[in-house]
RNA sequence: GGAGGGAUUCCCGAGUGGCCAAAGGGAGCAGACUGUAAAUCUGCCGGCGAACGCCUUCGAAGGUUCGAAUCCUUCUCCCUCCA
């Protein structure tokens, strides 16, 4: 095992905040002197079961933890997934189904493996020890808190004073999910800085159940491809961890350049050392930001799928979007009998049924702002009808194209 | 239980009988620039149609009118104040 500062230093490395940092370095102390690993414990609200990079940054962390030779829990919250994380919303979440949760947890445990080492992790569903609760044992739950207390919480003071409805069932998150550090006995929770009152929480519980608290880690919330909102999958601004290589290269050029070194430390594996090189790279001007922004992308891709596969990714970004030439591989586009009227073809025909364009609308529009071509060669009239070609190009703006081919 | 306010195109938001497919902003798309970054400029931004035009859309259903997002009726949902 590596001495305290050292895993000190993997530990922080990206955090939001540790609480209390003093707790953090006696736990590794001990852990160091009686050759025992702590017990990290990461809950996931199996809600949604695509993982995306922001998700990542607390898996990441998990993942140095197992480096350092500790072990990790994942609890699937199963049995919180029915009542719904309150968490960040203004509104109380619909109730999930046994079926859906059980569904969703299956996804995600197939999805932290390519970032967690499965040999090292546990995965555990919190129904284990919650469903065989009584109802006095949930009233000594409830009793450990008060209902000041638990207005503090952001979200739920905010509805409290906006008169919105909090339902009393969505107290017994934060007491759940603190009585999942307890049944585990851990000596650190991570989660984002969202989570910060339900790890403190268990803290709390812990303490009531003669337990040492066990510390809390924060990671940050990521910012998405628009710089500016959490990355979500409903804002459509993420890049999912199981995108085709080219698709995650490209989003991730995408970003705007003052994430770029947020997102070397928060979601791939470079050395905290690189890390810092890049960062003052980029301050005095040596380094481009483009170029350091490919290697962010190759990284990335690379964690995901491997060095090969960022290579190709690379190579057909410069190719499509750098030297705007054609990629390898282009869809094919049978053009049927029933587009041929008198022998030619409508081209905004054409482009929607590829789906090049939504619409003929459209498709139509986007040649009247030029940014239709066939086999290189920009089309003006948006009513174009012609006489297709096997293998004739078409290209509707960047990254849109379309190979035809002719049958009968 | 009482009084009042609101629901508009992806989002915010203007529009109170014809000039409204509906101002403005945001998002998005495309073009220029470029590093698929940012900033900036330009254009587009419901659908069908080669086009005149036609169709669908302003919470829902009816009605008045030559004509409704705009007026009337009923209904649904949301909010504010009082009890």
């Amino acid at each position: 095992m590596l001495d305290v500062q050292k895993q000190l230093e993997i530990i922080k490395r990206g955090t939001a905040e540790i609480v209390p940092e003093e707790e953090l370095v006696e736990k590794l102390k001990k852990s160091i002197a009686n050759n025992k690993p702590l017990h990290i414990k990461l809950g996931l609200d199996p809600t949604a079961p695509d993982i995306h990079l922001g998700h990542t940054v607390v898996l990441q962390k998990l993942r140095q933890f197992q480096e350092l030779g500790h072990q990790v829990t994942i609890i699937l919250g199963d049995y919180t997934g029915r009542i719904g994380d309150p968490t960040g919303k203004s509104e109380t979440r619909k109730q999930l189904t046994e079926e859906e949760v059980l569904a969703n947890a299956r996804t995600y445990e197939q999805q932290i493996f390519k970032i967690l080492d499965p040999e090292k992790t546990n995965v555990r569903f919190n129904s284990t020890w919650l469903a065989p609760l009584k109802f006095e044992d949930v009233i000594r739950l409830a009793a450990t808190t008060t209902v000041a207390r638990m207005l503090e919480r952001e979200d739920f003071s905010k509805r409290f004073k906006e008169n919105l409805p909090i339902s009393i069932h969505e107290f017994f998150y934060p007491l759940m999910q603190g009585y999942d550090s307890v049944a585990l006995e851990a000596d650190v929770e991570l989660g984002g800085t969202d989570q910060k009152f339900n790890l403190l929480m268990g803290r709390t519980l812990q303490k009531e159940f003669g337990q040492e608290p066990q510390v809390a880690l924060m990671m940050p919330i990521l910012e998405g491809l628009d710089g500016v909102n959490k990355m979500s999958k409903s804002l459509g601004n993420y890049i999912g961890i199981d995108e085709a290589p080219q698709e995650m290269y490209g989003k991730t050029m995408s970003i705007p350049d003052e994430l770029m070194v947020r997102y070397f430390e928060l979601v791939t594996p470079v050395p905290l050392e690189e890390v810092r090189a890049i960062a003052r790279g980029l301050e005095e001007g040596t380094l481009h930001p483009r170029d350091v922004k490919m290697r962010l992308a190759r990284e990335i891709v690379t964690f995901y799928h491997g060095a090969e596969a960022a290579r190709q990714a690379e190579e057909h970004f410069k190719k499509v979007f750098q030297k705007r030439e054609l990629p390898d591989e282009i869809d094919e586009f049978v053009v049927t009998e029933d587009l041929y009227e008198e022998g030619l073809v409508s081209l905004p025909r054409l482009l929607t049924k590829a789906k090049l364009a939504a619409s003929n609308s459209e498709a139509r529009r986007l040649v009247k702002e030029g940014a239709v071509k066939i086999n290189g060669e920009k089309v003006s009239d948006p009513n174009l009808r012609f006489q297709p070609e096997d293998g004739m190009i078409i290209r509707a703006g960047k990254r849109r194209f379309a190979r035809l081919t002719l049958k009968n």
